[in-house]
DNA sequence: TATTGTTATACTCTATAACTATA
DNA sequence: TATAGTTATAGAGTATAACAATA
């Protein structure tokens, strides 16, 4: 793909996206697992993780997961099955079905995010504290928009 | 999950593992629309990522994909059905299948990582080249094991 | 009319169990 | 006996189309 005569402006880009690539497949295995011992799928420990600090709608929830609404119908319907959540009429919209965690619910979504920090943590622990800020730092940049 | 007196060791990490979560969900999501563009599944894409340099029985498949070699024996026949890819007898053993890509299936790995590339320039031509160079070591330093 | 949500349908992905063929 | 692969089966995740209720 790169050639010998690559602009600077591409120099090196193709090691990034092969190192963000193999990084994010590395770390949504783990994140996977870390579900599977919890007895949820990755997308339901997802939806547990949203509606751990806000209540929302199915609409809401599509936003935030980039999936559609009848997917997540069907992965409240599931979830809701389990006793996970509930919903309930929104009272501003009759047409709006608020979705919010049962006691379970949230109980398994904490012990989801313990069990996600300490699976991450032979991979995140190889850095030294000062990588670490780096780190983030430069993933929040990849992450946030472009100043206009 | 923090606390105002955790140790040295533990500072920021959260902060990370918030932003490397983040970042692979946000990178996986860009790599499935980019694989849906060729109408592939991301899995699908893989495999043809995998298989693009070399030839591979389908239990080294599952081992690169970390799945089933029944899942990969679905994935393979359903790619093989598209034309994508074929299956011969491994000739120094009988019971094991090779897998490799037809010109079709080539073609179309080769289109899959342009479009990657293109698909994630967004994100990655936010750093400049010596943050780009900089996030790559730190990538690279969390996926390998840490010397013995 | 437009929006919110659900249901029916269909396909992919995934794993477990049972099986065949080869080593 | 052990290993490589396939098939049958079952369930979750996903989207499109059609629909009901509300705005």
């Amino acid at each position: 793909m790169t050639t010998s005569s690559e602009s600077a402006a591409g120099a090196g880009r193709q090691e990034l996206i092969d190192a963000l690539v193999l990084t994010s497949f590395a770390t949504i295995a783990v994140l996977s697992r870390a579900a599977a011992e919890h007895d949820l799928s990755l997308t339901q420990l997802r939806v547990l993780a949203i509606l751990r600090d806000r209540r929302g709608t199915i609409g809401e929830l599509a936003g935030y997961l980039g999936l559609d609404k009848t997917t997540v119908s069907g992965l409240v319907g599931r979830a809701e099955k389990k006793g996970l959540l509930q919903r309930a009429q929104n009272p501003a919209d009759g047409r709006a079905v608020d979705v919010f965690l049962t006691a379970e619910g949230a109980r398994l979504a904490q012990a989801g995010a313990a069990q996600i920090a300490s699976s991450l943590a032979p991979m995140t622990g190889k850095l030294t504290t000062a990588q670490a800020r780096q780190l983030t730092t430069l993933l929040e940049t990849l992450l946030h928009e472009a100043a206009p």
